[in-house]
DNA sequence: AACATTATGTAATAATATAACATTTACAAG
DNA sequence: CTTGTAAATGTTATATTATTACATAATGTT
């Protein structure tokens, strides 16, 4: 069961913006877009966007900067996510696939270590790319 | 075999001191360390940073936006990389697993798409960090 | 009510990265 | 060997991403 986690108004407003979107934002179009609700400072949305990654309703997409709703229902703690990424339209899918995500959760590194926390980014071209 | 890249004199230079760190470093830490040979501006060692990961001598670290060289001899091209970070002391180490390369590069998500390109970061607490 | 924790507001600044433009070097084709 | 082209360099300015420091307010617990 999900553990409900009251959002603050910051936290609400940033959060349903992002996932709204649907897509990845940055935290500057975030501030951007919530300036008309009140929230002026860039250290305003990045308290709030440390906050939803932390409790993992949100993620942050390393090699982007920015961040995206999880997609993933089931996704109470951000510690093993995966992407797919488009290099050409740049759009962004959460990847929820128990067989990886066990993979990943078990592997062992040649010293024995194991590892609870990791991200991955996949890259390619998206379909509707590929067929141009 | 692994083709040979001249490298020109930036490169060179910029190489040099991050393969000699034998840790990620930072693009302003590496400007403040080549100053003295003359390289004065971020926009260089951004370029030579860009040549150096396009042609796999260095890996970006994603996640701690910093550089590492290359510690895998037969790797020609920066394209399916994975690391382990640690959390406490910030050490990361390129892994070099055939099996899960070749896991990752046949992984196809639920639409069928493969990647020919992936990074993954693993996070965790080395064996110097855990037995603190 | 008292306390601790979490969240907010605000200003300033640090850290990371790119745009734009001029010039020079390396090197292959004719 | 010179002409054309791609790659690399130099320089200034600026854009983008993120944090420090400090003050105040709201929330939840005992």
């Amino acid at each position: 069961m999900q553990k409900e986690h009251n959002l603050s108004k910051n936290q609400k407003i940033i959060f349903d913006l992002i996932d709204k979107s649907g897509e990845p934002m940055k935290a500057y179009s975030i501030l951007f877009n919530v300036q008309k609700k009140g929230i002026k400072a860039p250290l305003q949305v990045y308290r709030a966007l440390d906050k939803l990654v932390e409790i993992g309703k949100i993620h942050k997409i390393e090699s982007r900067n920015a961040f995206i709703a999880c997609q993933n229902s089931s996704c109470q703690i951000s510690k093993a996510t995966a992407f797919s990424i488009c290099e050409s339209c740049e759009k962004v899918s959460e990847i929820n696939n128990s067989k990886l995500s066990k993979y990943l959760s078990n592997f062992q590194d040649d010293s024995g270590m194991r590892y609870n926390k990791y991200n991955l980014e996949f890259f390619g071209l998206c379909k509707k790319c590929k067929s141009k």
